[in-house]
DNA sequence: ATTGACCGTGTGGTGCACCCCACAGTTTAA
DNA sequence: TTAAACTGTGGGGTGCACCACACGGTCAAT
């Protein structure tokens, strides 16, 4: 059982972010003492955090790792990260009509003066 | 000279963007009157805007647009449409590099068990 | 003169993913 | 025992690009 800071120190997530996500639910103290409610993580947490810090990286919101934690099995994990893969590739598309209008922008104006 | 609403129904804009716009400086009216603070807004106001609702589908921050007036002659608006279309690339490739993240993730995930 | 449509300001809220701070209770080591 | 280091809660703030009030003044037409 750690406690929040050294959990902090040994995930690189602070405490704030470890408080945050406790709150909307995304990784949730192994143990929480009444007494003071100081919140304690395990290593299933520390499993939890690596693997949120990742999905994080792969451009993951929180509504979506939290998707991800609902199935404790993982057993879907798979499928959200393909889905995860369609929703940038269409953020990728989008950026790509933005720079076709912009070139569209570019050549019309060496024609005709704005 | 149009009053606020007659604008905003020129350009599409409402009449909260157009409030917006000239508070942060982007798009100034063209006149105040001192005695009630009505905003008129002119021809050229109108062609501004329509460069505005433009620049805003080519993904332009407020910011940027700022910019972008803030050279009234619109001498460098081809260097600033290059220039974020280079910011645009940018962001691309981090979105493709996710994506990369992703499918080796997807890869590692077919031998070893998570 | 009155009514209705219009205008302004100021304030608060949205969603995202946190950060920061003050205040107060708690734990730990000397 | 005492002081340092830690913890919690609650609140506010960040940046972006607006939207949505409520309240009060103003304008145009009748």
């Amino acid at each position: 059982m750690y406690r929040i800071s050294e959990f902090a120190e040994m995930t690189g997530l602070t405490k704030e972010t470890l408080r945050y996500y406790a709150e909307v639910k995304l990784l949730e103290p192994a143990f929480i003492d009444s007494k003071n409610n100081y919140r304690y993580y395990d290593d299933g947490s520390y499993f939890l955090a690596i693997l949120l810090i990742k999905l994080r990286r792969l451009g993951f919101t929180i509504q979506e790792m939290i998707s991800v934690m609902e199935d404790e099995s993982f057993a879907n994990l798979e499928a959200l990260l393909l889905q995860k893969r369609k929703l940038i590739e269409k953020q990728i598309e989008e950026l790509q009509g933005q720079i076709d209008e912009i070139d569209a922008f570019l050549d019309s104006g060496k024609e005709e003066e704005l």
